[in-house]
DNA sequence: ATCCAGGATCTCC
DNA sequence: GGAGATCATGGA
């Protein structure tokens, strides 16, 4: 059973799903992927003038569209006044956000977030893609066909570090299984809603081995939904030297205050049109 | 073959 | 606090 919607504003599958925030999807055709999220298999395509979803081995229902994925896609949110706010006065920003403007932030699962970005760290999108693929497929509950779900917290606790270098973590592995350990004693909240604030929830994260301020920022903002952060990795600091810092060298910290000045509660979509523009554009 | 990747950590100053 | 080396893995 397909669940068809008219087409939203500012929403392009490609630019969601290849702008490096999400990693388990695969093209199966120009317009139509096949993606991993929330214990399921799912198929987007997008048509002309409307947008298919169906789930891959069972029927899809209104309400579960409702429920989950009209928010995992922000549905509910008005992209256009977020475009006109942070391309205000800012050349910069309205030549990255003119480049992918369907991109839209995923609400992702702090949980995945988290160890697919500790997994992220000194690595290239591909690999991560593919460790992440591996993790799942060892660990995860089966969904229909080649397809596992991510594993819970308890199913990736139970590994081991041997086996987990078979998915090949590399020296990440120690890192997962911190972040495991501190996931299973309740030391982090994995729950989108949590009530606390988001520099209290950065500093927990933190606390885990493996996890710096770009990987905190960016758990923060794929998988907890807190836009007031700004992930500075490689090429976020290239783009902001080159065009806001006069081609200075410059701090992460530096970074952040002037996201902070000029993006504000927006900053989280303004990096990640900003990053995707710098790593895609020259291709 | 050497270098590097959505970094983090450890060491040494 | 800042600079440098090191960390698996695999592709260029």
């Amino acid at each position: 059973m397909k669940h068809k919607v008219m087409m939203p504003k500012n929403f392009h599958i490609t630019d969601i799903l290849e702008c490096g925030q999400c990693f388990r999807f695969q093209r199966l055709d120009d317009m139509h992927y096949l993606l991993v999220a929330n214990g399921r298999a799912l198929h987007v395509k997008q048509n002309k003038n409307e947008l298919e979803f169906w789930y891959d081995g069972n029927p899809l229902y209104e309400a579960e569209f409702v429920d989950i994925w009209v928010p995992y896609f922000d549905l509910g949110r008005d992209y256009a006044a977020i475009l006109t706010k942070i391309t205000h006065d800012d050349p910069v920003m309205q030549t990255a956000a003119n480049f992918a403007p369907g991109i839209r932030i995923l609400a992702q699962d702090p949980w995945e977030a988290l160890i697919s970005f500790i997994i992220s760290a000194n690595n290239r999108i591909p690999q991560i893609k593919q460790v992440v693929e591996n993790i799942s497929r060892r660990y995860g509950t089966h969904i229909s066909g080649e397809n596992y779900a991510f594993p819970t917290i308890e199913q990736l606790a139970a590994a081991t570090p041997e086996d987990l270098r078979q998915c090949k973590t590399g020296f990440r592995d120690k890192y997962i299984l911190d972040a495991a350990q501190k996931a299973a004693a309740g030391m982090i909240s994995m729950r989108r809603d949590v009530d606390t604030s988001t520099d209290d929830l950065r500093k927990t994260l933190l606390a885990v081995n493996g996890v710096g301020e770009k990987v905190a920022h960016c758990v923060l903002l794929f998988g907890y939904g807190r836009f007031d952060t700004f992930p500075v990795d490689t090429w976020v600091k290239r783009v902001m030297e080159q065009y806001y810092f006069d081609g200075k060298p410059t701090t992460p910290a530096q970074i952040h205050m002037l996201a902070q000045e000029r993006f504000g509660p927006l900053s989280g979509f303004a990096q990640q049109y900003l990053f995707h523009y710098i790593r895609t554009k020259g291709e």
